[in-house]
DNA sequence: ACTACATATGAACAAGTGTTCATATGAGGT
DNA sequence: ACCTCATATGAACACTTGTTCATATGTAGT
């Protein structure tokens, strides 16, 4: 970014260029962002968890974290507009439920790092 | 949360226990959710990407990911304190490198995520 | 049509986050 | 001791985020 900062290099320039390469594009950063802001809040990691292995209902989410139906039907629908839950009414409920399973897996990998 | 909310239980009590049994500590939350804020945003992914194979010093990140030195020191601050990172004073530099896999594994299944 | 229930949504507010700017610390060379 | 380079850090600021409160929408039963 600046000029005339660190002029003495001690690492040759080839190590920053392979650096550089190694960099992805911004679409790419802000989706990786974007996919791990959705899994950054307890709320919704709780809600993640509750749907791992089952559909609920607003409802019954409510009941399972403890949660306000406003605080959840938010966080839901913040989940349903990033594609990782998705809905299907039935009468007067609306069950959610996980929509792929990379979710699962950043959930399982992140989990078993937080057992050290 | 509410008492006289949802009376009319579709989903059986089963499921709500099912579920309430997969729910993880508050502390594994807690964790889970600081360990996905500190990936969660493009600079802190910039950065772990570009030492993804190799220690860096401010300097090299500061030419990588054109970015200014007091941001790049404020998020390698952030990310040595949440142990993602780990640094080596030599001379007068400082190099940083990744403190351990889980992060990189975490990264590589974003990535591959983000190519769909 | 009316009522009760389930969910969604908008506004408002407090709390958190990332950057910049200015300055401090610390190490090496002279 | 002094100067310069490399990095760290504090304060200020704009911006984002999650919750609550109030209210709207929609569905089923009567």
């Amino acid at each position: 970014m600046k000029a005339d900062v660190c002029k003495e290099f001690i690492t040759h320039p080839q190590v920053i260029e392979a650096a550089k390469n190694d960099l992805l594009s911004n679409e790419e950063y802000d989706y990786m962002s974007m996919l791990f802001k959705m899994v950054s809040d307890p709320t919704r990691l709780k809600i993640i968890s509750a749907l791992f292995d089952r559909e609920l209902c607003v409802c019954d989410l409510m009941e399972v974290t403890e949660m306000s139906q406003s605080a959840i039907s938010h966080q839901l629908s913040k989940l349903k507009q990033t594609r990782l839950v998705k809905s299907d009414k039935r009468g007067k409920n609306v069950f959610y439920s996980l929509n792929d399973d990379h979710v699962r897996q950043i959930f399982r990998q992140a989990q078993e790092h937080a057992r050290d």
